[in-house]
DNA sequence: CTGAATCCCGGCGGATACTG
DNA sequence: CAGTATCCGCCGGGATTCAG
């Protein structure tokens, strides 16, 4: 059935066992997918860092930190962040209104998974 | 050669101290949204897992083995990965046609980091 | 069998203006 | 300050057809 060679189905440990079921092929490809779909957002990537280490930033630092995106997909991108889990989200009821944003355990722990993610890309030049 | 940090979040927030130094906070968001590009297609993942192993598939195969995608957007991606560097296109002058698709070594290397992306979405159970 | 070419559509994301 | 509301262009991707 599977030829594991460094096949991504073997999954070494830290899989819930309750469900019995290790991943195929196909919802290994599902489970990557969605998750890639949790980053897909064009302006993530740039917030996720901006908030890794732990930082806090209000929604104008992001703003500063990255002066390309609009306040549309800023906040958009960020609401969805946040109902994906990656992202807290804490209003302060001031005025003026002040909201700060932080990860959460689950999105503090993507920070190693983006930095192999990174080691990768570097690796590319050695093509033959 | 590149200094592999554990943790992304220790990463510098100004510019490198020197050439070959290692990614900043907003290099780092660049590199890795580069790297999610490559793999940003709808299919691509699909293709991937199914390439992954070192096994070899013929387009007919992939066909089959991924029924939802249409023939245009599986060529497309194919040429897309093989653009890319992550996979190796073998067309055999026969008749019939026959061409070949496999993982390129660097293809190949990315099936642990999607391994570390599985494991981290399925932590995403308990949040507080 | 393995694609390329063409038509079509929904949605992502940009620009701008408005609000509590 | 921290967002919504609205309009709109672009392009990813599906269906179908043509070609080597």
């Amino acid at each position: 059935m599977t030829r594991t060679h460094e096949d991504v189905s073997r999954l070494p440990e830290g899989k819930p066992a309750d469900e019995g079921q290790a991943y195929t092929r196909e919802t290994g490809a599902v489970a990557v997918a969605q998750a890639l779909e949790l980053l897909g957002g064009r302006w993530k990537l740039e917030i996720l860092f901006q908030l890794f280490g732990g930082r806090v930033r209000r929604f104008s630092d992001l703003e500063r930190a990255i002066p390309a995106v609009s306040q549309k997909m800023l906040a958009q991108q960020l609401r969805q962040l946040e109902r994906d889990g990656l992202v807290h989200r804490v209003v302060h009821p001031q005025v003026p209104p002040r909201v700060d944003y932080a990860l959460t355990e689950w999105g503090q722990a993507l920070c190693p998974v983006l930095d192999a993610l990174l080691r990768w890309q570097a690796g590319r030049k050695v093509e033959r």
